[in-house]
Formats: structure tokens, C-alpha cells, sequence
DNA sequence: CTCAAAAATGAACATTGTTCAAGAAGAATC
DNA sequence: GATTCTTCTTGAACAATGTTCATTTTTGAG
């Protein structure tokens, strides 16, 4: 077998088990909470010892943000699956499956959003510029809807809606200090998106 | 002296330091972040124990909260010192004193929202009361403003659009993910507001 | 002043993130 | 296949921090 053969046994035998060691720690998260999450724990269900946990991920931050980097990815690729034929209906549509993935994995977004780096350390660009990548899906929608507006305009007034419905659904998905009831929900926020929309001086939905 | 004297005596040493103790707490939260907050500083810092804090407020979470306590309790005496006169002006004024609230008191607001208790302890009643008194603020303009609408159906509207502002305001003084830049933050809020009343059929401010 | 109750103390403990020297495993060379 | 060099793995030890509690100190009544 040649070199390039064995390097690559051997990477796939470490992706495996740093996959299981982010699968675990994305268990204990959602099922938990972030701060359950223990480094020994981790290990010990991995079967291997806590420095291996160290070697790969840094520090325990790096094993936080390794989740939390697939979390946002994985909001991001099912806000993207929202069908972008009608604007009003995508703008509906992103709102809903935004609610739908905090119902679903709301610790995770928990995570995602309420984690502090140790000491002062900077937050990770990339992560940055993903939920931002996210947060401007509203962007594309509004701009065919509001065409005279100016850009800049336009790109605020998404960030603004984009932030409302967050403000909206991790209040309400909070179990302590329910702002709206939970059943209530999903019907609610399509009800403030018509609102917010017939305010910008858009047809309702039919 | 009497017996009364002498109790109320100690009883003013004690609610002294007391005092001393929380101030010191909201201090590191408010300027370091909840996380920054150690047991051995606070004591270390009013000159006592580590032992007299625990007898103080019996656990970490005991001094958290009655920080969190206090925090709620003052941001609430903020939105209710909005004059009340118009309601359209009333709405305007509790988003953008929140704003200021949040704006001056960022990580105390946020050690407010973000802690989570030790354990799957409940989350203590009183604190969350007092959430929902602050949240149900907007009710009373809204109902000036909506006469017609059914009561029950104003209460969700109004705990929605604090939610909404909330978020606007929680995402967009976040340093890391800028939502909404903070410095158009003020007049996007005031932007924001008017839109929804628009869409809730309400003319806008003069 | 004496004494019993209350409060304060801080050493010791438990949990948990982190480091690192030593050993195990793997790859490369002959 | 043996040897050697590199890399990975291990877990004991350490550090930071919340918590407990036996001991000491302080307090207030008699």
C-alpha cells in the first residue's frame, strides 16, 4: 500500500472518533444543557482518556465550539431548504423553520447563543460570519418585495425582522419565563410576520 | 435599651454587609460578565469569609439571584416611569427605555436572561413575576390603542412585541454577532416600533 | 461576669478544566 | 523483521472554584 493509503486509514480512524466525541458532547448538550457537559464524561462514554479530548479539540471551548459550529450549519442548511419562489410565503417560511429547528434543539441554540469564552478570548470569526450567514437569508426575500427601497435599507430592516423573530421564539421556547405560550406559538409568529409585513405596506398573505 | 434596639442593631450590620455583598456581585457581573463572579472575591473584596456568604445567601446561586432579583426590579421601575399619557408615545418610550436599560446595564440584563440554575433546580417564582410584570407593560397602551380587539388576543400581541424588541435589542448589542449596528440601533428600534402599529393598523407618530 | 445562642471563620473537601512526562502505537528505514 | 524516529495516548498530578462544617469568636441576656 502506498503512503497516501496509510495517512488516510489513519485520518479516518481519528475523524471517527473525533465525530463520536462531538456527537456525545452534542448529546449532553441538547438533552442537559451546555453546562452539564463534562470533559470527563465525554471521555469516559468515548472510551478513550481525557487527554485524547484535549489533543483534539484544544481546550474545552474548542469542543463547545466545534458543536456549536455544526449547530449553526445545520440551521443554516434548513433555512436554505425553505423554497424561494414566493417572497412572502419564503419570509413565512424562514420564520417557521427558524421556530421549527429552536423547538427541536433548543439547547443547542441555547448553545449556540448564550456560550462565553473563557477569560476575554475573542469569539471565532467563522462562527461570526456563519450565524450571520443565516441571519441575512431574510435579505433576498424582503429586496424583491421592497424594490424601491435603498439596499442598506433594506439589509437592516432584515437583520431587525430576523432579530424580532429570535427575540419572539427563545423567549417564548424558554420554559421559565414564558413571554408566549408554546402551542401558541407558531401560529402567533406568522400572525407578527403578516403584521410586521402589512406595516412595510405589503399585501398579507392570502 | 429594649430588646427591639438591640435586634434592629445587628439586624442594620447585617443588612449593611448584605448590601456590601451584592453590590460587590453586581459589580463583577455588570463590568466582567456573570462568569468573572468567584465566591472568593466577593469575601475577599467586603473583607469577610468565603463561609459568611454562603450563611448570607446560602449557595452561589442565592447571591446570583438576588443580583438578577434587583436587576429586574430596576429595569422595571425604569419602564414604569414612562409617562403614560399617550400610548402611541408610551410604546415608543418603554422600547426605548429598555434600550437604555440594556444599554447601560448589558451584562447585568444579560446574567438576567442567561443563568441557569445548578442542577435542574426550578427557577426561582418571584424572579420570574417580576419578568412578566415588566413584560406586560406594553399591555395597558395597547389596549388604549386596540379597544376592539379581544383582551386575551392584546395580552399575546403585547408580550410578543416586547419579546421582538427584546431580541432586536439582546442580538444587537451583542459585540460578537451585530445584528443591527449599535449606533442606528435607537432610531431602527423607533423604525421598528411604528412599523408594527402600522401593520396593526395604527397611524404612525406624528 | 457568665453563659448559651448566634455568627464568623477558614481549613478541608469535591468537582472539574488543564497540563505534561512517560509510555504505547505507528511509520519509515534498513 | 529489527530498529529508530515520530506521533498519539494515557492518566496522574495540578489548579481553580463551589461547598461544607467543626471550631472559634462575638453577641446579648441574666
Amino acid at each position: 500500500m502506498n503512503i497516501v493509503q496509510e495517512e488516510s486509514r489513519r485520518d479516518r480512524k481519528k475523524l471517527q472518533r473525533r465525530a463520536l466525541l462531538i456527537e456525545i458532547a452534542r448529546r449532553y448538550i441538547a438533552t442537559k444543557g451546555l453546562r452539564s457537559l463534562k470533559v470527563r464524561d465525554v471521555a469516559e462514554a468515548a472510551g478513550c482518556s481525557i487527554g485524547s479530548v484535549y489533543n483534539e479539540f484544544g481546550d474545552f471551548d474548542g469542543l463547545i465550539l466545534t458543536v456549536n459550529r455544526e449547530t449553526v450549519q445545520a440551521l443554516t442548511a434548513r433555512l436554505k431548504a425553505v423554497p424561494a419562489d414566493d417572497p412572502l410565503r419564503q419570509l413565512h417560511g424562514l420564520a417557521d423553520a427558524y421556530l421549527g429547528f429552536a423547538t427541536e434543539h433548543a439547547n443547542l441554540l441555547r448553545s449556540l447563543f448564550e456560550h462565553r469564552m473563557e477569560d476575554d478570548r475573542p469569539f471565532p470569526e467563522d462562527i461570526l460570519a456563519m450565524v450571520m450567514d443565516a441571519f441575512v437569508l431574510m435579505h433576498a426575500p424582503l429586496v424583491r418585495l421592497l424594490p424601491d427601497r435603498d439596499l442598506d435599507d433594506v439589509a437592516l430592516l432584515s437583520r431587525m425582522m430576523f432579530s424580532a423573530v429570535h427575540g419572539i421564539i427563545s423567549l417564548g421556547l424558554e420554559e421559565r419565563m414564558v413571554a408566549v405560550p408554546p402551542e401558541k406559538l407558531r401560529e402567533r409568529l406568522a400572525q407578527f410576520v403578516d403584521t410586521h409585513l402589512a406595516g412595510l405596506g405589503l399585501t398579507r398573505k392570502a
